[in-house]
DNA sequence: GAGTGGTCTAGACCACGGA
DNA sequence: CCGTGGTCTAGACCACTCC
């Protein structure tokens, strides 16, 4: 059972998706979805309080919630998204090779980054993307054996991602993301297309379980010219 | 006079950085909170909501809300922060020369940018930052100028930021940021000290007032060894 | 003045965690 | 079982925008 806030949230996302709330034009007031959906004001407010914090309106007193202009704004991607997410999204013709998938225990730098001692066991993953025939994306996981037991090459080529929260069940709540550029490595070298590039962007994530635990450390590796991410922030706390 | 749900997430979050509620343990439950400040539990949920927005806590039904680490966060620079404020947080040793600061009617690609017309005199302030004796920031900042008459170099060496909230009392609302990296242009090259670099890490930033009007157009170009963002994000919706 | 969003109250019931 | 956080209600008063 959906609560009427996410309801209320889901709806107004894909009716201004859909064009039927263009942007610059007002949503209905907050009195009217209360009306209409017969709840209470609070509960339309947590609804939209969500839609303006994720960048679909600007609610402005006296006068009602505007909805913004997303069409520059493409993909939300600052969240946390899988690359198969992401690739859907975007129409994006992308392909996965798993270039090895095994079980070790984490050098002293791994374990620092897993919060994790150096003879539990981990998985490591490492992923090549490929975008329109180009080898761009060099994807380096590493997760918790005791969280995820097994793994396969198939759900590596999919989306470990959606294995771990619909098979494993494991909720996932909260990421950290330390985006930085460094000089790129033989292996980089080897496994990408990297052109004339000789640095790579590096997206290093940082994912937690809702109980705070920390799932897994992945390394995202790019080519600099096919990089980008967009992010959208508020000054001030939310309404 | 400050709201009581802000005022509550103030005091926790300099408890929270003085180490008064440390990492991993829990803080004082909504109901001793609701006592505490003599309001009512939705009040006191709305900061705590806050604190979970910007990463300073985990909310764990039946168990109460758990103090993260922010150690290895350093900065949540993700959010709208100009680079004075982020000097001052971080003790670098930063400085600011304003290269050019000019008025001028935008070119057709500045004046998509800031969604004007060509017509329209918008300022251009250049400016080159300094971080241990380096150039490794070029900052080119796009204004319009019908929203802000007077610029002075003095207040483009301070923080235009600054200025334009507290002077000329605009309120800034949010901001659309993206990232990319770029080949070095010429520009880059005269005004840096490169290195080796052959690129540079871009971060375009439009920034909007609260009424929805885009205020100014923002380039940061830096060299790819001194960039790092951090960025925090939650999948749920804030409950 | 009428309508909008911003803050706040004092209740209620539920789902979950831990002892 | 008790205490925790998650959802929701039905009111209230205020500040602001627009006409």
């Amino acid at each position: 059972m959906k609560s009427i806030y996410k309801e209320i949230y889901d709806d107004l996302v894909r009716d201004i998706e859909a064009g039927k709330y263009g942007p610059n034009t007002l949503l209905p007031s907050e009195n009217e979805l209360m009306n209409y959906y017969d709840t209470s004001r609070q509960t339309v407010r947590k609804a939209l309080n969500h839609l303006s914090q994720d960048g679909y309106i600007q609610k402005i007193r006296g006068k009602g919630s505007v909805v913004l202009d997303r069409s520059s704004l493409d993909f939300p991607l600052s969240w946390l998204a899988s690359f198969k997410e992401l690739s859907n999204k975007m129409n994006i013709n992308a392909k996965t090779k798993v270039h090895s998938l095994k079980i070790m225990e984490p050098t002293p730098t791994l374990a620092e980054h897993l919060q994790t001692g150096t003879d539990k066991e981990i998985w490591e993953v490492v992923r090549v993307r490929n975008i329109d025939g180009q080898n761009v994306i060099l994807d380096k996981d590493y997760i918790k054996r005791d969280l995820v037991p097994n793994l396969t090459i198939k759900t590596c080529e999919q989306s470990i991602f959606e294995f771990i929260e619909k098979e494993l069940n494991l909720e996932i709540s909260y990421a950290k993301k330390v985006f930085s550029a460094q000089d790129a490595t033989k292996e980089d070298k080897e496994l990408l297309d990297l052109k004339h590039y000789n640095v790579v962007i590096v997206v290093q994530n940082y994912i937690y379980l809702k109980d705070t635990t920390l799932l897994q450390y992945t390394e995202s590796r790019h080519r600099p010219d096919k990089f980008k991410f967009i992010d959208f922030a508020r000054r001030e706390l939310n309404k």
